[in-house]
RNA sequence: GGAGAGAUGGCAGAGUGGUCGAAUGCGGCGGUCUUGAAAACCGUUGUACCGCGAGGUACCGGGGGUUCGAAUCCCUCUCUCUCCGCCA
């Protein structure tokens, strides 16, 4: 979320930008800014009350130390009064400050001055392509290719657990395990430190990265143990730094992680979610790093370029799109977007999405660092891309590498796959 | 799952109703001494909020309660450890 103090300091500011995001914010900042008036004024009643509280409280043990037990009581008989006072100053504290929390969680991130403006997909602009497209002799979909050669099961998935949980076989599955080794191993070598981290968070992690609690109903949820699947290793690692307070020189922190993602897609199902476009459940491995706020977007842009030279060791035609205003998430202030071309069903397929947070994870996270000398700790910056999401890739290496002999696997797989041919 | 013990500052650890934001040790930082370092000695060393400041308020795992007053007593939740059971 957003700090009370930029909200205050820069309130114009605020509303312009959240405009980009078409995001109407002017009745919240102003309630944020009257109800945090009204919870200083309550707040200094308050503690002036209880200093009165804690003084005649001393002076009251003095008494009853020195024996003058009849001063004591005298003393006593005063404080009801000041308990009731204090106690109806606190309950309408913590009523402001409730309802302060909640108009900041419900406050977007501040996007990026150079986000377009726009309301959905269309006003995405490119920025950037690569790769060369395909020219096929035969041509037929992923889903068709996948049963074609026995690469992976989705009726079987469907038997043991539902729609959306596919069951990889023979080298299908391991094709999946060579992506994800060949993505951990080019993080490493990038710098990034791998960690394998639970799949199954608590509230406070959700909340920490900014699921919770506006987007409980995309997470599976363990009622029993409150627990969350997780829909990216985002929120566990990035919540490996809630509260946290590092220096300065230890930043930035680059981590990365495979794990398998959990979503519930709830109300997004209908065209081209064909086979491997949508899942509920599905592989990824994902880069975070934590970052001094000055360098946050020069490490964006290194972000980027990793995630490109995967997309371009794999051959896959590629684009980077600057999201717009309407497509940005929540919590992001500038985000780009992969994706690659696949040639049987003729259109792109997200693949990534390298995001800055700025200090609003952070914020939520309270993920600080100090610097060298100074005593007080500021925001860090939070960052995360998907390096990448395995089943659209799948399916567009399928497509785009398929051939009258079988389906041709990348070279830099080779390798991991320990095949160069699917038939 | 059953029985018991525990959770205190960066770490270790004292504190069982008042002057406790909290002894002591270690670590960190600054200084004295030294050509320099070590040792020794002296000092200092949490976070957040309100306030120009002086200062104030809150925090001893989380939440609630008792009391004029809670780190300390009670309830509850979470976590850790030991023993038993079950098990990859």
């Amino acid at each position: 979320m957003l700090t009370l103090k930029f909200i205050q300091d820069n309130k114009e500011l605020v509303v312009e930008r959240l405009k980009i995001k078409n995001f109407d914010a002017t009745a919240i900042v102003d309630s944020i800014i009257e109800l945090d008036n009204q919870r200083k004024a309550t707040q200094v009643e308050a503690e002036a009350l209880q200093q009165e509280m804690n003084t005649l409280s001393k002076e009251i043990g003095m008494l009853f130390k020195s024996g003058k037990a009849q001063e004591a009581n005298e003393a006593k008989a005063r404080t009801g009064e000041l308990k009731d006072k204090i106690k109806e100053r606190n309950t309408t504290l913590e009523g402001i400050t409730a309802q302060l929390n909640e108009h900041l969680v419900s406050l977007p991130n501040v996007p990026n001055e150079i986000v377009p403006p726009g309301k959905g997909e269309e006003d995405n602009v490119e920025i950037k392509r690569g790769g060369d497209m395909p020219q096929l002799t035969v041509n037929e979909p992923h889903w068709d290719l996948i049963k074609k050669y026995d690469l992976i099961d989705f009726e079987l998935g469907t038997k043991i657990t539902g729609a959306g949980f596919p069951v990889y076989k023979g080298k299908g599955a391991r094709l999946q395990r060579a992506l994800i080794n060949f993505f951990l191993d080019e993080g490493m070598k990038a710098g990034y430190n791998e960690v394998i981290p639970p799949l199954v968070v608590n509230e406070d992690s959700g909340f920490g990265t900014g699921q919770l609690p506006d987007k409980e109903g995309q997470m599976y949820h363990v009622t029993a143990d409150n627990l969350y699947l997780i829909p990216t290793a985002e929120v566990p690692v990035t919540n490996i730094f809630r509260d946290v307070i590092l220096k300065a020189s230890e930043m930035p922190v680059k981590h990365c992680a495979y794990s398998a993602c959990f979503r519930r897609e709830a109300g997004s199902w209908g065209a081209h979610v064909r086979g491997l476009n949508r899942l509920h459940q599905f592989d990824k491995v994902e880069i975070v790093q934590v970052a001094h706020p000055k360098e946050s977007y020069e490490i964006l842009d290194k972000m980027v370029a990793h995630v490109q030279s995967l997309v371009e060791k794999l051959e896959l035609p590629w684009r980077i799109l600057r999201l717009c205003g309407g497509d940005l998430s929540f919590t992001s202030a500038l985000t780009y977007d992969f994706e690659v071309y696949s040639a049987a069903q003729e259109r792109w397929l997200e693949v990534s999405s390298v995001s800055n947070f700025e200090s609003y994870q952070a914020n939520r996270l309270k993920l600080r660092y100090k610097e060298e000398g100074e005593k007080k700790a500021q925001l860090a910056h939070t960052l995360n891309g998907s390096a990448l999401a395995l089943p659209r890739i799948v399916a567009a290496l399928l497509e785009n590498n398929q051939t009258p002999e079988g389906i041709k696997i990348p070279e830099v797989l080779v390798p991991y796959c320990g095949f160069d041919i699917i038939k």
